[in-house]
DNA sequence: TACATACAC
DNA sequence: TATGGTGTATGTA
């Protein structure tokens, strides 16, 4: 199985980067790996299905009362009063390279080394170019990329003047990363309330404006294009930034049913928090491939899922997700790591440690 | 507490 | 020739 995320990308030929990929990673020391990690997941998915067939019709009728009541209790907390915009920067390293070097414009280029990539321009991901793969794999996927040495001082730089711009928005947004961030937009929506459909309707134009008149402003301050997402959550407004992703966006209102209605068909993968081993897992045990289906197999998931993890796929199914503002997150961890080529010669493994202790001693890190 | 896994950018 | 680095959350023992 692929590594890479290959929805989403239309005009990808997925068989050939599927089998471009698969021919330049087979017998190697990280495919080995990568299978043997499979071959776990495979047995995990065994075992819950074992469980899950064991279940009675009374443990079946005991679950789902449970996924019921715990429906209903986050159902109850449900809370529509907020808007919040998700904005994400357009392949951020990329555009910041073609920034500093317009020549690259309309070429495939990508940002990293021949082991690594960071991210690719869109140019780039036409051939199946991803964020994360090495870079002798993407040469073979589209051999006239360009290669662009990473640079965070720049990165760091522009990130900075972005979020000059969603300060004006809402001095108190939440910074997800280098290239994205989370805005309360609420107060400056506030302008207009209540819900008459006209009223709805001219509430949903005035967001969008205010999406629009943000992204103008960052490519304004930046040169750099972004999309963003508008939503009753965090969660949501996430999604809802990928969609008419890039330099796009798209607003989902807040109002139960348009809630309801975007999460029936949405593939559990696009949200955050569910990557590719929970995707697997719930569609080979559970047969969940949508977030509607989390809700439908309530009961299965509340009997084989720890009290979080199954909460957790139960709001996903109803549209939930945080609302509340942000608070001072402190940092709780400090690390520095390098990865090597594999050896067993001791002396040379000592060294290294040697060489790490004599760079890191004085650098005073404190988690 | 220590360790492993999953996830995100 | 070659598959990253940094940080968070959670489950298990
Ligand atoms: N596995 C990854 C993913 C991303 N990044 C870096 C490079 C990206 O430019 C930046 C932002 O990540 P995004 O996921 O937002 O991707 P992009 O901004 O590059 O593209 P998109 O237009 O899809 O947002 O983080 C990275 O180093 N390693
Ligand atoms: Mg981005
Ligand atoms: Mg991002
Ligand atoms: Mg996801």
């Amino acid at each position: 199985m692929s590594p890479f995320l290959l929805v989403g990308m239309d005009g990808v030929d997925k068989e050939k980067v599927q089998r471009i990929v698969y021919e330049m990673s087979k017998g190697s020391k990280y495919f080995e790996n990568e299978e043997r990690k499979e071959a776990f997941i495979r047995q995990k998915i065994e075992h819950m299905r074992a469980r899950c067939a064991k279940l009675s019709a009374t443990d079946i009728s005991h679950y789902q009362k449970v996924a019921d009541k715990r429906v209903a209790e986050l159902e109850a907390r449900r809370d529509l009063s907020r808007t919040w915009l998700h904005v994400d920067m357009d392949a951020f390293y990329a555009a910041v390279e073609t920034l500093s070097n317009p020549s690259l414009k309309g070429k495939p280029m990508a940002v990293g080394s021949m082991s690594m990539i960071s991210t690719a321009n869109y140019e780039a991901r036409k051939y199946g170019v991803r964020a994360a793969m090495p870079g002798f794999i993407a040469r073979k996927l589209c051999p006239e990329l360009i290669f662009v040495p990473v640079d965070f001082e720049k990165y760091n730089h522009y990130s900075s003047l972005t979020r000059k711009v969603f300060q004006r928005y809402d001095p108190d947004f939440i910074a997800a990363s280098l290239d994205e961030a989370y805005l309360d937009i609420t107060e400056v929506c506030r302008e207009r309330d209540l819900s008459s459909d006209e009223v709805v309707q001219l509430l949903i134009f005035f967001i969008a404006k205010v999406a629009d008149e943000l992204r103008r402003s960052v490519f304004e301050e930046t040169g750099l294009t972004c999309s963003a997402g508008v939503a009753p959550n965090r969660l949501l407004a996430k999604v809802c930034s990928d969609i008419n992703k890039p330099n796009g966006q798209f607003v989902l209102p807040n109002d139960r049913m348009a809630v309801m209605t975007f999460i029936s068909s949405l593939p559990i993968r696009k949200v955050g928090g569910i990557g590719k081993v929970t995707e697997h897992i719930l569609r080979d045990v559970f047969g969940i491939s949508t977030c509607e289906e989390m809700l439908q197999k309530g009961g299965c998931l509340c009997a084989l899922f720890s009290r979080s993890s199954a909460d957790f796929f139960l709001s996903v199914g109803l549209g939930l997700g945080r609302t509340d503002a942000s608070q001072v997150r402190v940092r709780k961890s400090m690390s520095n790591e390098r990865t090597f080529s594999a050896t067993e010669d001791e002396v040379l493994l000592y060294q290294k440690l040697g060489n790490w202790r004599l760079s890191y001693q004085n650098s005073r890190i404190i988690p």
